[in-house]
DNA sequence: ACACGCGATGTTGACGTCAACATCGATCGC
DNA sequence: GCGATCGATGTTGACGTCAACATCGCGTGT
């Protein structure tokens, strides 16, 4: 009736003090064992971790943070997961960040509208974090950028040269050649092109490295069909795609775009690849299982994650800024959705 | 030549009494301010406010959560985000957790093997974290669950009854049942089931109900086959139900497993759905674009999410624990891959 | 004119941890 | 045998924030 409850219940384990009164040690002592210090003596030691173990103590992590001055964590800033390549460097920067020691805050910008990724950056200064790995595509920062906390370190993955920041990401001019190269050597007498939605470097990056293969060997450059990543406008851009018979070989800037693309032939009864062959560019698990199977470009999403953690960790302890531009190379991986043009009127 | 820099940098930024200090107030007002107390007069808050733009001031989280024995962030423990199911409702916990006000602590669990989920549970006891969502399949997560931390909130989801804890997810039953219903009201004698994992609870449910639903229209139970969701078994599967003329329908446990499935079908030239209608499970958004397009069981990834943040941010409040599972429905999308059978000889 | 109330602001201390320093007893070298 | 050394342990204070309490000044009602 008199003692009124909190709203809200804060369970507030033992702390330090509890478990070394339990063990009749200091507190300091106990600090010593948690941290794993060899100079504790054995039974002692002993005696602390069974007084932590009867109490289930567990280490302050806020505590621990507001006295090192160190979260030991790193913020990650995505779009949302449905973009392929977003979840798996997401999964490998988890990984890696494990691995080293830190922990993952994701933090999700919850609509593309500027004022919702502004938003973000501004709760983002009052995150628990040491610094920042960006998985959304530069072009929408780039407005917002400016915003990003001062002092805080930062990779971007993407393909952006206008930053300031390190940026990691797979090399995507590479990539575009071996697909555009690959199509070439089998015969083809140009390839068109199923580009990236115009707002993202990468895809950016790829439709130029398209155009340049091509130009390099002399080839007539065919337009660019704009997609925006999703299967949909893959298949959109196929029915087009379907109807005009001087296309043979196609390069879709990932292999969703990819998927709808097949789909939107097959339905014209366009035969890949004897009528016209497809690459993608991701190699995502599903591609291998695509009707055909999809030629594609796999990009080591793996290797991104762990080279943007890396970095990201160099700065947060040494304040190393490696302002050269890391890109991991990708490889061609041949399925059956590519074969030389068919011997048409030529 | 006298003085040491520490190892690693100390980004201390300013704190409240720098604040305080430039302008010209105590630290409790700049903490009011900072906080949008109302009671502070409109000329002092300007002026702590300036004061706070012009050295960056940004709240120590470390400090907050300190003192008010909170977090306001929730864990998620998660396997690969490989799985098409996990990636998108972590994605929906992201979102809502945001929205609530809590951060997402990204908890990756590296190997499957018993010793790296009890390490990650354990490392789990030193994570800033105020509750913990579960998003790994419970078998995996049965032999090490013991580990637990106790007495901090933690919801799963997934489909096991064997919990302890709160659990939220798809109404795996329903969706089966929906699927099986379909293919048998389309005509079909009998339908096929390409199940998932023998270890996953959600795999076990849609057999479980694919069969009950067979059994109660007084159909035969045709021998189940077993894969692990990946597209890589659908396809062995596949080539052997392309090899049995019996099959003339076949629900697949997952999307990705069903794509395998088509392509062994035509690599056979058996053709969908002319001579097998395919049915899948979670309304992958590929799925629509499939050769030919899947029809499915769309999962409402998003309210489980949702459900689940809800959940656990009641049981982090309050203390209720609310132990009657969540079932969240699915839809049956009708696309292409299924159809009457072909009449045969019967 | 006086007590009272109320809003704005300041002061104090505690949250849990750990580096720095202090202490104490034991071993070592000569 | 005695100072030096070393290892085990204890004591103190500070990290940044904010609730609780204290204070101060001004207007209000009688």
């Amino acid at each position: 009736m008199s003692a009124e409850e909190p709203a809200v219940r804060r369970r507030r384990g033992p702390s330090m003090a509890d478990v070394a009164r339990l063990a009749g040690v200091s507190g300091q002592t106990v600090s010593r064992v948690a941290n794993d210090r060899h100079n504790v003596d054995a039974a002692t030691r002993d005696r602390v971790q069974a007084a932590m173990r009867e109490l289930g103590y567990r280490p302050n992590s806020a505590a621990r943070a507001l006295r090192n001055g160190q979260f030991r964590s790193i913020g990650v800033i995505v779009f949302e997961l449905h973009s392929f390549g977003t979840t798996r460097t997401l999964d490998a920067v988890a990984a890696a960040a494990t691995i080293s020691g830190y922990a993952i805050n994701l933090l999700p910008v919850l609509d593309v509208n500027q004022s919702a990724v502004t938003n973000a950056f501004s709760r983002l200064g009052e995150q628990a974090v040491d610094g920042v790995i960006i998985l959304i595509e530069a072009h929408t920062l780039d407005e917002a950028g400016v915003l990003l906390p001062e002092g805080l370190p930062v990779v971007v993955v993407d393909s952006s040269a206008h930053y300031d920041y390190p940026i990691v990401d797979t090399n995507q001019a590479q990539g575009a050649r071996l697909a555009t190269e690959h199509l070439l050597d089998l015969g083809h007498e140009t390839v068109w092109h199923l580009g990236g939605p115009p707002t993202s470097f990468a895809a950016d990056r790829r439709r130029r490295s398209w155009e340049l293969t091509l130009k390099q060997r002399g080839r007539e450059v065919p337009p660019v069909l704009d997609g925006d990543w999703t299967p949909g406008s893959g298949y959109e851009a196929g029915r087009e795609l379907a109807a005009n018979p001087d296309v043979t070989a196609v390069f879709a800037a990932n292999d969703q775009m990819a998927l709808g693309l097949l789909r939107a032939l097959h339905e014209r009864g366009r035969v890949v690849p004897h009528d016209i062959s497809v690459i993608g560019f991701d190699d995502m698990e599903e591609a291998a299982h695509f009707w055909p199977p999809l030629t594609t470009i796999r990009q080591n999403f793996a290797e991104v994650g762990r080279l943007s953690v890396d970095a990201l960790i160099r700065e947060i302890q040494a304040g190393e800024h490696h302002h050269d531009p890391v890109a991991v190379p990708t490889k061609l991986v041949v399925r059956s959705s590519t074969a030389p043009p068919r011997k048409s009127a030529s």
